[in-house]
DNA sequence: TTGAAAGCGCTAACAC
DNA sequence: GTGTTAGCGCTTTCAA
């Protein structure tokens, strides 16, 4: 493989105005330049990325901690965020950490050992994340979380948007509505229960834990809560499920129970996946931007690795309630 | 950030042995391994991979090129890459194409500048990619591609799972079976096409090009499809869409329509996506084993970074039948 | 078993 | 405007 030295000696200049016409041309003189030039065609020469990150003891590299790649909006996010990590110049490591702390703690490794540049979460920040992602000497930021991270954030307002949705229910005169949240730990399910909750209080109907349902995201956790309900007495006219893939299971689950959505039973999903649009009946939900929270966070992360400050810590984008087929007013 | 230098001297011995206790211990005495050892934590000492890659010539790094991170079927299918290259030390970077060449061809360039030491590629290969990925001189491998690659490379065979589908229609006595297939210069396409053919030419029905509508893989254009076909004088028994996309999207156009599935026309799709289990009605599919094409891709291609031979140059993984609710016997 | 020293490819003072 | 040279952090020959 070629390099600096070899092309020095074709163009018959120095190693150092051969690295210069690379990086500031504007310092070499013309003739200079169209010699250089020449040398690198004629031998083809490609600069070694390595030996010039190592110098600059920058990877130019970031890595993306994903709790599922698999779920279509991870991977929509995901896919944002490689957009402008490209235009700035910066390469994605992919960190699929299953949810796990311990794998993201493995990816964690390739900050201290310099293969990464900056980290983006893809997930709400924990308690106890403060030891890994706070006060860390590298840039973090986090993207589709929640209220409270102590670290730059873009995200959409969780509770106002799962709030927007009871409210919704509430007015075609829903009363008894069931949710299905994520594991009680989880702070999107945390802040998505808030405004879940804000809803009732705000049309004063008290809340009931029984049709509060514990679900994990999965669409599996979906259909078992939607078996749950309809084994239930006092069933829920309306259920709001706390993602779309556990709507998509509840959808299936109340089907399979021989019950009609939305006549017997409204659902609403949270995420607005491509899917949604096709499921039947399709889904009333909350869209998410998740292109533009990639962009967000990597331009963000950007602007930290350059050294700026940022103007504010936590970014809220706007999301959209999507209103369709799965939601009517309530069998009377 | 310390360096391998400060270990030393803390240590009281040379880099070099430093150097040695963390790559060779076995090389060092007990009583060297163990001042280092303790230096290293004393001064909370991380070797700088930056270096070290630059020293060996080598990323540690591979990069998967996808066409759609957003499709489930692939970000499946790079999990699988991601969880032996972590095994193997591997780093994996990730370049979503969106199919174009042109967004291929910028990311082949980190192989070039070596911050890449290989390639997944997960489209099939194209007359046009003779240049670009073989007879190259870094280690490529195609997972789920097609029959005549000529470079190592992991898949179904696609032309016998869609027959196996089309056979099944034919078993239930269907006669006038659509298709939906992706663009026409796509190899999966061609290739699930003639097991398309071959079956229909088995059962002696003659080929009709009628009811063979080209889509590009997503909803839209299985929607779309649907729509052409509800529209039509003679209209098929059954459609065999050639992925999951565009059989959902399938299915929302004919219920849309007016038709019920399987009773008024019977749909299959291909990849057997988890959503495919979960619509109304549950999707009749091929099964492809998603996360196993992305384990052996990355086994073959480490193998290929560690300069062993393969004892094969194509791998066929077996796919699998799924037989659901969107395909019945034809009305009469 | 250990240490001294060269060198991987590049950039950036510094001197001319 | 250009060249010489030191050095980034690491591994590895070679010699002791």
């Amino acid at each position: 493989m070629s390099n600096i030295r070899e092309v020095a000696k074709v163009a018959g200049v120095s190693i150092a105005t051969v690295s210069r016409a690379l990086s500031n041309p504007e310092k070499v003189s013309e003739k200079a330049l169209k010699k250089v030039q020449d040398a690198i065609d004629q031998i083809g020469y490609k600069p070694n990325m390595l030996a010039r990150n190592f110098r600059f003891h920058r990877s130019y590299a970031i890595l993306v901690l994903v709790p599922d790649l698999a779920n279509p909006f991870f991977s929509t996010v995901v896919k944002g965020i490689e957009d402008v990590a490209r235009k700035k110049g910066f390469n994605v490591l992919l960190g699929d950490s299953r949810d796990s702390l311990e794998r993201e703690q493995e990816y964690l490794k390739l900050i201290d050992t310099r293969q990464a540049d900056g980290v983006i979460q893809l997930r709400p920040h924990r308690e106890g994340d403060e030891s890994t992602f706070v006060g860390t000497d590298f840039p973090v930021v986090n993207a589709c979380g929640c209220v409270g991270t102590p670290y730059p954030s873009v995200r959409i307002d969780n509770a106002a948007a799962q709030k927007t949705v009871v409210d919704y229910l509430i007015s075609l005169g829903h009363t008894r509505i069931g949710a299905i949240t994520g594991l009680s730990d989880n702070a999107h399910s945390k802040n998505r229960l808030k405004g879940y909750k804000a809803a009732l209080e705000q049309a004063g109907i008290p809340y009931d834990d029984k049709i509060v349902i514990e679900g994990d995201y999965s669409k599996w956790s979906g259909l078992n809560a939607a078996t749950q309900f309809t084994h239930m007495d006092h069933r829920p006219t309306a259920v709001v499920a706390f993602n779309d893939q556990m709507a998509i299971g509840a959808v299936k689950g109340f089907k399979s129970a021989g019950l009609s959505i939305p006549e017997d039973i409204s659902v609403t999903g949270f995420d607005d996946l491509e899917v949604a649009k096709y499921i039947d009946p399709t889904l009333t939900t909350i869209a998410q931007p998740a292109t533009e929270l990639g962009h967000t966070a990597m331009n963000l992360l950007h602007r930290m690795l350059e050294g700026q400050e940022l103007s504010q810590q936590e970014y809220i984008l706007p999301h959209e309630f999507m209103v369709r087929e799965s939601t009517a007013a309530p069998k009377r």
